[in-house]
DNA sequence: CAGCGCCCCTGCCCGC
DNA sequence: TGCGGGCAGGGGCGCT
């Protein structure tokens, strides 16, 4: 589920009703996440205030003055805001509980997200020390892919998709910017051109701002706690239609696995 | 170092 | 209806 713009809608989402609460306790029913739940995040907490609700990357970051609280959504990851007496549902992991009464709720079936203590330089955390630049920042753009890629072997797909060169591009924007900037998935990274590089770069932010504008408009129902937006669902070119026609030229989408995962491109359109 | 598989885990869908 | 296999939007880790 989560990608980066879901992850910044979420943030987005729990940020007005956590922002500023001084925490009451924390309640962690199963911590066998991604990596343990440290087990004293609640004596570090407790009383704190949260002074920022962050993202890098799509990993979220509550700050307070004590340190940084470092969450993740993995696969499968949600979070929620509820009231304290809400009913609590299979795979409700951990909740932060404010004074106010609000509860930050981690949902997370597959227990592949992770909730970590980092302290008060969270970049220096070895998860977000090695991470590339963000998507949408000035930083990340066709220039700077075009001179990390030189001699690099690798797919493109794959090394669009490596935290260490950008972070946040997910399996399903990898898939989507590549149609659109007309690249082959499986084309070395270094024998792409600094023109493509460039459509790529322009392609990428596209996308996922395209995404979390989309990912806005769902912010009411996600807080108030019904689910899933389906949002971009129908806006998706080539993810998930491996075997259907490319909406450019009719051509049969290809669908192949690249690093075990599945990926699918116009054998025509994208060279 | 670069690059590639493996694996963590549950749920769901498909075919038999 | 039950069961086995494969797959899922992430990403760290260990090996070559």
């Amino acid at each position: 589920m989560p990608e980066l713009p879901e992850v910044e809608t979420t943030r987005r989402g729990i940020e007005p009703h956590i922002i500023e609460q001084q925490l009451e306790r924390v309640t962690v029913r199963n911590g066998s996440l991604r990596w343990p739940v440290p087990k004293d995040l609640q004596s570090l907490l407790q009383g704190q205030e949260i002074l920022e609700v962050g993202r890098r990357g799509k990993y979220l970051l509550l700050r307070f003055k004590a340190g940084t609280l470092l969450m993740h959504l993995g696969m499968s990851g949600s979070l929620r805001v509820v009231k304290a007496t809400e009913a609590v549902g299979k795979h409700d992991h951990v909740d932060l509980t404010f004074v106010n009464g609000a509860t930050l709720r981690l949902n997370d079936p597959r227990r592949f997200g992770a909730v970590l203590w980092a302290g008060n330089d969270p970049q220096d955390h070895e998860l977000l020390s090695h991470l590339g630049p963000e998507p949408l920042s000035d930083e990340f753009d066709g220039e700077y892919m075009f001179q990390r890629s030189r001699k690099r072997s690798q797919a493109i797909k794959q090394f669009l998709m490596d935290s260490r060169v950008v972070v946040g591009v997910g399996n399903i924007y990898a898939n989507e910017a590549l149609f659109k900037a007309g690249i082959r998935p499986t084309k070395a990274a270094g024998k792409v051109t600094r023109k493509a590089y460039l459509r790529l770069a322009d392609e990428v932010k596209l996308v996922l701002e395209k995404a979390i504008a989309q990912g806005g408009t769902t912010l009411k129902d996600f807080v108030g706690g019904d689910g899933k937006p389906g949002y971009f669902k129908q806006e998706l070119l080539v993810y998930g239609r491996g075997g259907e026609p490319c909406a450019q030229c009719d051509a049969v989408l290809k669908e192949i696995r690249l690093g075990q995962r599945s990926t699918v491109y116009c054998p025509q359109c994208q060279k």
